[in-house]
DNA sequence: GTCTATATTCCGATAGAC
DNA sequence: GTCTATCGGAATATAGAC
C-alpha cells in the first residue's frame, strides 16, 4: 500500500471514529512516523483528504456491487448487513453518518461527495430488495426505495446508538431486519 | 428565558446543526451579542456547556413522557415520532446521533450523559410498544426493545440521511413505521 | 454578569532545504 | 517525498477591571 492509500485508510478510520472535525493531520502522522507536512505532500488541503475518502468508499462500494452481481438477493443483502458488521467490530461508525451530521460545518464539495455515495448505497439497496420481491425471497409492503431506507437507516443508526445502549442490539437489529423480509404477508 | 438557558439552546442547536467539535463559544457569543469571555461565566468549559444541553435534553423528555402519561400508545407514539419531525423541519439532527458520531473525541463526562439520555428513549418508547401490543394496536414480532431499536434508528438516521438523498425520504419512513404497527399477522 | 486583554494550545497550511 | 521551520488563525480558557 502506497502512503498516500495509507492516508487515506487513516482518515477514513479517524473520521468513522472521532469524527471529520475532531481528528488532525497530526494524527495520521503520529501514526506513520512521518511529519505533518508530508500528509501536505499528498493531500494540500483537508477537504482534499475527505473527499479522497469518498472516493474511495465509492469505489469500494462499486467493487462489491460488482463482485456480488451474479449472485442471489438474500446474498447481496447479507453481503451489505455485513458492511457494517465489520464496521461494529471496529467500534466506528459509518461515514455516511459521521459526515451527515457534520455537514454544516464541512466544505461543500465533501457534501457533493458524500450525497454520491449516499445515493449509490440506497440506489444498490433498492435493486437488491426490487430482484428480491419479483423473486420473491423478500416480502414488505412499502415501495422498495422506502423499504431501502428502512434497513440503512436501522444499519447506519445502530452503529451509532449501539455505542450508548448496549453492543448487543447492533446483532439484534441486524436479525430483525434479514427476519422481517422473509415474512410472508 | 434566562441568559444561561439561551446559551444552552443556542448550544443545544449548534451541536445538531455544525457536531459539537465544529461549534465554538464565539458563535453563542456573537448570537447574544456578548462577549466570549461571558459565555465562560456560565459554563466554565465546553464539556459543561455540553453536559448542561444534555440534562436540558433529559429534561424535556421526562415533561413529554410525563405529560402523555394517561394517552393512549398510538398518541405516545405519534408524540415520539413528531420529536424527529420537529427537528427535520429546523434541518437539523437527533443530538443523540450526532453525539454519538462524535464520541471518542469528547470528554467522558459528555459520554455518561449522553448514555443516560439514550437510555430513557429506549426505555420509553419500549414501554410504549409494550403497552401497544397489551392493548392490541400494535403488531410486531420482535421484542418491544428490539422493535423500540429499530423504530428509533430508523427516525434517528433519517434525520441524516435524508440530508444527502431527498428531503421527503423523511416522511417516507416515518410513514412506512406508523403502517407498519397496524398491520396484523 | 459582562467587559477588555491576554495566555496558551492546537491546527491547517506554506516555503524552501535535502 | 520527507524534512525543518514558521506563519496565521482560531479556539478554549483565565485574570482582573467595571
Amino acid at each position: 500500500m502506497t502512503t498516500r492509500e495509507t492516508i487515506i485508510a487513516l482518515g477514513d478510520q479517524l473520521i468513522r471514529d472521532k469524527g471529520f472535525n475532531a481528528f488532525s493531520f497530526y494524527d495520521i502522522a503520529r501514526s506513520l512516523n512521518i511529519k505533518n507536512a508530508s500528509i501536505h505532500y499528498h493531500f494540500p488541503s483537508k477537504t482534499d483528504l475527505g473527499i479522497a475518502v469518498l472516493k474511495g468508499q465509492q469505489d469500494g462500494l462499486r467493487s462489491l456491487i460488482e463482485a456480488y452481481s451474479k449472485k442471489t438477493p438474500e446474498e447481496k443483502l447479507l453481503a451489505f448487513l455485513s458492511i457494517y458488521t465489520r464496521i461494529k467490530a471496529e467500534g466506528k461508525v459509518c461515514i455516511v453518518g459521521s459526515l451527515a451530521t457534520d455537514l454544516n460545518s464541512v466544505d461543500e464539495k465533501i457534501a457533493v461527495e458524500l450525497k454520491k455515495l449516499a445515493q449509490e448505497i440506497l440506489s444498490w439497496v433498492t435493486q437488491i430488495l426490487d430482484e428480491g420481491k419479483r423473486k420473491k425471497v423478500f416480502y414488505f409492503r412499502e415501495s422498495s426505495r422506502t423499504r431501502a431506507l428502512l434497513i440503512i437507516t436501522n444499519m447506519l443508526a445502530a452503529l451509532q446508538v449501539s455505542r450508548l445502549t448496549d453492543e448487543n442490539d447492533f446483532s439484534s437489529i441486524k436479525n430483525a431486519i434479514i427476519k422481517d423480509l422473509r415474512v410472508k404477508p
